[in-house]
RNA sequence: GCGGCUAUAGUUCAGUGGCAGAACGCCGCUCUGUGGCAGCGGAUGUCGUGGGUUCGAAACCCACUAGCCGCCCCA
């Protein structure tokens, strides 16, 4: 299917060790994993995400589903296209704010959006994200959160090895802090916008804020001199902004303030943040993206329980590091080379196949890694197969069966030797 | 959703109108209890799918599907 792919066995490990990471580094924060479905009512992500967002109004999976039942309406659903409305959904639904705990949720998960693929956008993708939520006494909108999502984003990356990120880092206000520069931006471009790209013409008509993130070369400079979202932030909004640097100046976290870095879902209120990489995404540079969400709650209904989440491209996590990898293997000009499994049995001959099978058995249970041959190959096929996939052959003739001295050849160094049958499990 | 490029063996690719190819990989034999090297041999296949042009199409044309690159947007 278009923009699905199968991730086979010499692809998953990566996945895995990426995913792990992710937990263990989440785990030392204080998250712990949530799991919502993989569709919800379509009406969650119109009202959470945005009707006018791109996200919604063009690239969500939607059905009807069947009314069962003639006193049942048929409910529109949809495949969900990010993770954050959901988890608000639950925290709703299961009433997480009466604890008065500040709730620190992690999610890993597939994601659906129908767009056209191309290098690291796939129409089902996978997240890894968090979300830290809870109602205000519970310290839910302290800068301290802000700071510590960003700084715990990037122990995770420098952990799992990437190098050269960026995070990009602005403030786009409150809600009114948001109305006032809207009012002033399209004021500002009211005399200009005539000269721009035509995309940029109906942004600046429909949602100012776009304009910003334009990428048009000619309308550049017209973009540079638009107002600053940074001088339209009220004093609680700057004051709040103030705390996170500073927090993340005392960590040491590098950051880039981009009074451009808008994004595209509605429910960001002031610190919004993007981790980018030069390595392995083409033009798709984004790696991660979140920001704070304080009005989310009660835009789907709930209690105001300010938040900031944010959510990793777990996809473009993996082609970075591949990415990376095959740069340092060509540079040290080594192979990648795939592990090897500790023993592979060969009986010779098929009588042997029964003692074959029962002596892997043994080493398994040992917790070795164990590959079996068949007794019907011939012992250079044997020795061609074992050395593919394991580092030593054990070969089990009649003698072997018979005295219970097997024979073993290392295929790093050579060697062969007899050992004692209950000498090998030592191992 | 828009534009460009691409699709031939397991893989990477050559093949611009006249017998479907190479390399690597795979299988077999030389070699019935010792692999890696070498020699010899073999199988690779809906030439993405469907239609059209032509005496003849992998090649030219159209549509579709999928991928890649870019735009939009985002992870």
């Amino acid at each position: 299917m278009r923009g699905t792919r199968d991730l086979l066995p010499d692809q998953t490990p990566l996945w895995n060790r990426v995913e792990a990471t992710a937990r263990a580094v989440f785990a030392r924060y204080g998250f712990g994993e949530i799991r919502t479905p993989i569709f919800e009512a379509t009406e969650l992500f119109a009202r959470g995400v945005g009707e006018e967002t791109d996200i919604v109004s063009k690239e969500m999976f939607t059905w009807e589903d069947r009314a069962r039942a003639a006193s049942e309406k048929a409910q529109s659903l949809t495949l969900r296209p990010e993770s954050t409305a959901g988890v608000v959904r639950a925290y709703i639904e299961h009433k997480l704010g009466e604890t008065g705990q500040l709730q620190k949720l992690y999610y890993i998960g597939p994601q659906f959006r129908r767009e056209r693929p191309q290098r690291g956008r796939y129409r089902q993708f996978w997240q890894i994200g968090a979300e830290v939520i809870g109602p205000q006494t519970s310290g839910s909108d302290s800068p301290v959160r802000d700071a510590e999502v960003l700084e715990m984003l990037a122990s995770l990356l420098d952990e799992l090895g990437i190098r050269d990120w960026r995070l990009e880092l602005n403030s786009v206000g409150n809600a009114e802090d948001r109305v006032r520069y809207n009012a002033a931006l399209r004021e500002a471009l009211e005399p200009v916008k005539h000269q721009m790209c035509a995309d940029n013409q109906r942004r600046a008509e429909t949602n100012p804020l776009r304009v910003l993130d334009s990428k048009d070369e000619a309308d550049q400079e017209i973009i540079n001199g638009l107002p600053k979202i940074a001088d339209y932030l009220g004093a609680e909004s700057a004051a709040h902004f103030a705390q996170v640097r500073a927090a993340l100046d005392a960590c040491g976290v590098p950051y880039h303030l981009n009074p451009r870095l808008v994004r595209g879902l509605d429910y960001y209120t002031r610190t919004t943040f993007e981790f980018t990489v030069t390595t392995g995404l083409g033009t798709q540079n984004a790696l991660l993206g979140g920001g704070r969400y304080d009005g989310l709650s009660e835009m789907l209904g709930g209690p105001k329980a300010p938040g900031i989440g944010f959510a990793i491209g777990e996809d473009r996590l993996i082609l970075t590091l591949q990415a990376q990898m095959e740069a340092d293997a060509a540079a040290s000009d080594g192979a990648l080379e795939e592990p090897k499994m500790d023993y592979y049995v060969a009986p010779l001959g098929v009588e042997q196949n029964a003692a074959a099978l029962r002596l892997a058995q043994e080493l398994r249970r040992k917790g070795m890694t164990v590959e079996v041959g068949d007794g019907g190959f011939r012992v250079k096929k044997s020795f061609e197969a074992a050395e593919k996939v394991a580092r030593a052959i054990v070969l089990l003739g009649e003698d072997e069966v018979s005295t219970g001295v097997l024979t073993v050849k290392s295929f790093a160094t050579g060697v062969q030797a007899k050992v004692e049958r209950a000498r090998l499990f030592e191992a």
